[in-house]
DNA sequence: CATCCACCGGAAATGTTGGGAC
DNA sequence: GTCCCAACATTTCCGGTGGATG
């Protein structure tokens, strides 16, 4: 039953950079333009942002691939090194091709960072840019704004913020001045399109029937779920991809791509989105207080020590950023300040699942 | 109107790790 | 080894907030 109809799972994966896109031509023309060698400025800063899903990463990748040799490119994903002395760190070892050991002062490495800047062209990719300012507050962006000699600028990558000019100090941003670049949501017709070509790649030829890929097309614009949706019904199907193969592996698939989000997370992280999801088959609607105590239960009953709740907050905070949660902030409600979170499952059941699958 | 509730979120306190100097 | 320091994770502390309650 193993790999019937996969050929080639790569093309499937996450991390798979297609030789061209099939959309955001007009991003990465924007993006190349920039970066060009006769454009006066090499020293632009960008901002990419946008729903999850829609290519920012992927296209950010794509224009360091592009850039010529002897540009020194780093790529740093925030969610992983969320604090001014991580990301220098990273950013280090990306540079220099070496490991730098812990303990290196903060002031050092900037120095070294800063010396290597002027020997040479520097692009550095912040990704998730929003976990490292939540966390740490702007001092990085703050560093990597003054390097500006001609030779170096930051693409910083967000999922929610449209502009960074609320979320750093005024100094930051008037020395970044970043051009802006929005990405929409894929249609479905797009999504339909991406899956199409990958499919191409990985699948053997006339295994995937049409319906079955417009059924995720029409279900998600997010296209990092559409790909792990296909990928499971792939392992899944026996000869053939078909509609119903979709929807058997439907919440497996959404499963598997909060998974592919928490990768970097603690295993906390996982227990308190576990407790959102049991509490929330009870109650669409949680507060805090619920969740802290749902997620204590487990810990006792899987005998771990849970964390404070001071830290918990946090952690939710980090599961609303991933867009896993909605949170509600206000203040009134039936208990003065207070946070209303609800799950997102972004690929629900719809109404005609209801009474075959429930048991 | 005063007080309580249940939480938010900033800041200080505490504990841990690992490098460097001696 | 011992001592000190930087960076970090987590806890502890505390001053809000604003509807509910009396």
């Amino acid at each position: 039953m193993t790999d019937n109809v996969l050929v080639d799972p790569a093309p499937l994966s996450p991390q798979y950079l297609p030789a061209e896109f099939v959309d955001r031509e007009d991003e990465q023309a924007v993006l190349t333009s920039n970066f060009s060698e006769v454009s006066n400025g090499f020293n632009s800063n960008l901002h990419l942002h946008g729903p999850r899903g829609t290519g920012k990463t992927h296209t950010a990748l794509k224009i360091l691939q592009n850039l010529p040799d002897k540009v020194t490119t780093a790529f740093i994903p925030s969610t992983i090194y969320d604090t001014e002395y991580k990301a220098l760190q990273e950013l280090g070892e990306q540079i220099f091709e070496e490991t730098i050991q812990e303990g290196y002062h903060t002031s050092k490495l900037q120095r070294r960072i800063e010396e290597r800047t002027q020997t040479g062209r520097t692009v550095v990719v912040l990704d998730e840019i929003d976990f490292l300012l939540m966390n740490d507050g702007d001092d990085l962006l703050y560093y990597l704004s003054r390097l500006k000699s001609q030779k170096f600028s930051v693409i910083t990558i967000s999922a929610h913020y449209q502009d960074l000019q609320k979320r750093v100090e005024e100094r930051t941003y008037s020395s970044l001045q970043p051009q802006r670049i929005g990405f929409e949501p894929y249609s479905a017709e797009q999504i339909f399109q991406i899956l199409l070509s990958r499919a191409r790649k990985a699948l053997k030829p006339r295994s995937l029937q049409r319906s079955a890929l417009t059924y995720i097309a029409s279900t998600t614009p997010n296209i990092q779920i559409g790909l792990t949706w296909l990928r499971q019904a792939a392992q899944k199907a026996e000869s053939a991809i078909t509609e119903s193969v979709v929807r058997e592996v439907k919440q497996d698939a959404y499963q598997s791509y909060v998974n592919y989000l928490l990768k970097d997370f603690t295993p906390h992280h996982h227990l308190i989105y576990e407790t959102i999801t049991q509490l929330s088959e009870d109650n669409e609607l949680l507060q805090t207080g619920e969740i802290y105590t749902g997620y204590k239960d487990i810990c006792k009953k899987t005998k771990q020590d849970p964390l404070s709740n001071r830290r918990i907050s946090d952690y939710l905070k980090h599961l609303e950023l991933l867009d896993l949660i909605t949170a509600d902030y206000h203040y009134g409600g039936s208990k003065g300040k207070t946070r209303d979170i609800r799950l997102n499952n972004q690929i629900p059941d719809k109404r005609d699942s209801e009474g075959k699958n429930q048991k």
